[in-house]
RNA sequence: GGCGCGUUGGUCAAGGGGUUAAGACGCUUCCCUUUCACGGAAGAGUCACGGGUUCGAUUCCCGUACGUGCUACCA
């Protein structure tokens, strides 16, 4: 059975944006469809950029999303502890036996020194800059040390970080689930620090010892990772057996609409959409962040969209359940190339779901939408015709208060333009009739209705698409919406009676 | 700079040695509707460039260009 991991930057930065999401989707995809366990790894590496509320964040979104992410898989089960700091001892362990072996060693150089080696490097014309085979023997480390010199400035209290000792001239290779094999080679591969000198691991050993201790058979990531594979290739060699490794996908980039690179937060602040699921505000500074959700985004329509960021099933099919999706996906259709988001074709998901969706499955949202804007729902059965009735309007979820609105609140402008040039005492008295016409009447149906008004019209020599428009101005205030009988149908006898005098009064001025 | 990865319309993309090179978004026009939208019909628009290989290349190979990523004691 296969288990599939994703793991997450401690910020929503770095793990809830778009791509981010993305790759926590096809992890889940992926794991559905081939009966696996979908574990959510949330990381603590580097303190200076944990953000307080993240991973509460991270989770909430996952449930938006209706994605099973039980934060069990980081509170508890038989592989806690789960945050790196809790498990520091664990990485040093096989920091210290890879250095025992002679994979890795210890490495005193202060930052200022490793920039000097920089320099120099760059002032003969070096191209390659690293830290590597060419470079260890000049430098601070135990390479170049004789052992007592280690152990007393060990002893000392000396800092060190442990580097993993990359041997030159040689290849590496691995398959990539999406790109097939790729081969490097260890002269381009810098002695990367495994081990830093608070004792935290580096992402490159953390990732490794914990899929395997974690027996994760399956792993995703961004393209931004494949330059630093070789390491964890290297890692997995000397540590556990490259046999054992996890198979790997590196998953294409999300790029700006515009101009080039990839996509930010910034980018969304800029052209006016949202780049995280959710809002979010930062703690520090109380800034908010947009999310899909609360520009009235569905959920289905958010992981729809994401998907086909990317992937593509080789059918004409675009609109999918998640179900629909699981049974589809497969890895090699993943692109490799990187894909520009489009909020337009997102806006176009979210209006087809919409449209799928029966409006009580969104139908909350849109109470609490309106809400925000003073109107109560008290009647249910109302509601959903209203709902029903508008819903092929609306493209976001918040599009509701404009298109259902005026089923709740009579109109207090009206676009008087539009009728005022063809009003008429001739039309003045048509209304004034059609009032007393449908006071009389009992079955208060959009079809009687129109029945009604064309004979009405008829009547008094007046063609009804003449009148039809005026009608809608008075019952909505302008020209849109659904039918206008079935919206007088809708707000009742009583309230068209009151909207088409009071518009009468405001069309006579 | 070095290294990696990529490149089919404005965008997402199917396809893959011989095709009129699908489809979707967006855009334009028309129909429907005397509203707005939906829907329907049409339209404009594409294989980055240069060399090979081949009877034939958008498809395979090599270069170039462009894009993008990495090049931290960040992930």
């Amino acid at each position: 059975m296969s288990k599939v991991r994703v793991r997450f930057a401690p910020s929503p930065t770095g793990g809830l944006h778009l791509g981010g999401v993305r790759t926590v989707l096809y992890n889940y995809l992926f794991a559905k469809k081939n009966d696996g366990d979908f574990i959510v790894r949330v990381e603590d590496t580097d303190q200076s950029r944990f953000v307080q509320g993240a991973e509460e964040y991270i989770f909430k979104c996952l449930k938006w999303c209706e994605i099973e992410a039980d934060e069990s898989v980081v509170k508890g089960g038989p592989y806690a502890p789960y945050r790196q700091s809790e498990r520091k001892n664990l990485y040093k362990e096989y920091a210290e036996k890879l250095v025992a072996e002679g994979h890795a060693y210890y490495a005193f150089d202060t930052p200022e020194e490793i920039e000097a080696m920089r320099e120099r490097r760059k002032a003969e014309g070096n191209a390659s800059l690293q830290y590597d085979a060419g470079k260890r023997l000049k430098m601070n480390n135990s390479l170049r040390l004789l052992p007592e010199e280690t152990s007393d400035l060990i002893a000392a209290g000396k800092p060190y970080v442990i580097r993993i000792k990359v041997e030159a001239n040689s290849t590496i290779s691995f398959t990539d689930m999406i790109r097939g094999e790729i081969t490097f080679d260890t002269n381009n591969v810098d002695d990367k620090v495994l081990l830093k000198a608070d004792g935290m691991p580096t992402y490159h050993l953390a990732v490794v010892v914990d899929d395997f201790l974690m027996k994760i058979t399956h792993a995703f990531r961004g393209e931004e990772w494949l330059p630093s594979a070789p390491v964890h290739l290297l890692l997995w060699k000397h540590l556990f057996g490259i046999e054992n490794m996890p198979e790997w996908a590196h998953l294409p980039l999300i790029l700006k609409p515009d101009g080039n690179g990839k996509l930010s937060k910034r980018d969304g602040d800029r052209l006016g959409f949202p780049v995280y699921a959710m809002d979010w505000t930062d703690p520090k500074t109380s800034d908010v962040t947009k999310g899909f959700k609360e520009l009235g985004f569905l959920p289905e329509a958010f992981l729809n969209m994401l998907a086909m960021l990317g992937w593509n099933p080789g059918t004409e099919q675009e609109v999918f359940t998640i179900d629909e999706m699981i049974d589809a996906f497969s890895m090699d259709r993943v692109h490799k190339g990187g894909a520009k988001f489009d909020f337009e074709k997102a806006k176009w998901f979210n209006h087809q779901w919409i449209q799928k969706l029966p409006a009580t499955h969104y139908s909350e949202r849109v109470k609490n939408i309106l809400a925000q804007k003073d109107i109560i729902i008290d009647d249910e059965k109302y509601f959903s015709n209203v709902l029903e009735l508008v819903k092929g309007r609306c493209t976001l979820l918040t599009d509701f208060y404009e298109q259902a609105g005026y089923f709740y609140k009579a109109p207090i402008t009206w676009d008087v333009a539009s009728v005022k040039t063809k009003w008429n005492t001739d039309k003045n008295d048509f209304f004034t009739a059609f009032i007393s016409k449908i006071n009389s009447v009992e079955n208060f149906e959009a079809t009687t209705m129109e029945l009604y008004f064309k004979e009405l019209a008829t009547e008094k020599n007046i063609k009804p698409g003449d009148l039809q428009m005026p009608l809608r101005v008075m019952l909505v205030g302008a020209k849109f919406g659904p039918g206008v009988f079935e919206i007088a149908a809708t707000i009742g006898k009583q309230e068209t009676i009151n909207r088409i005098e009071k518009a009468l009064a405001i069309f006579n001025q």
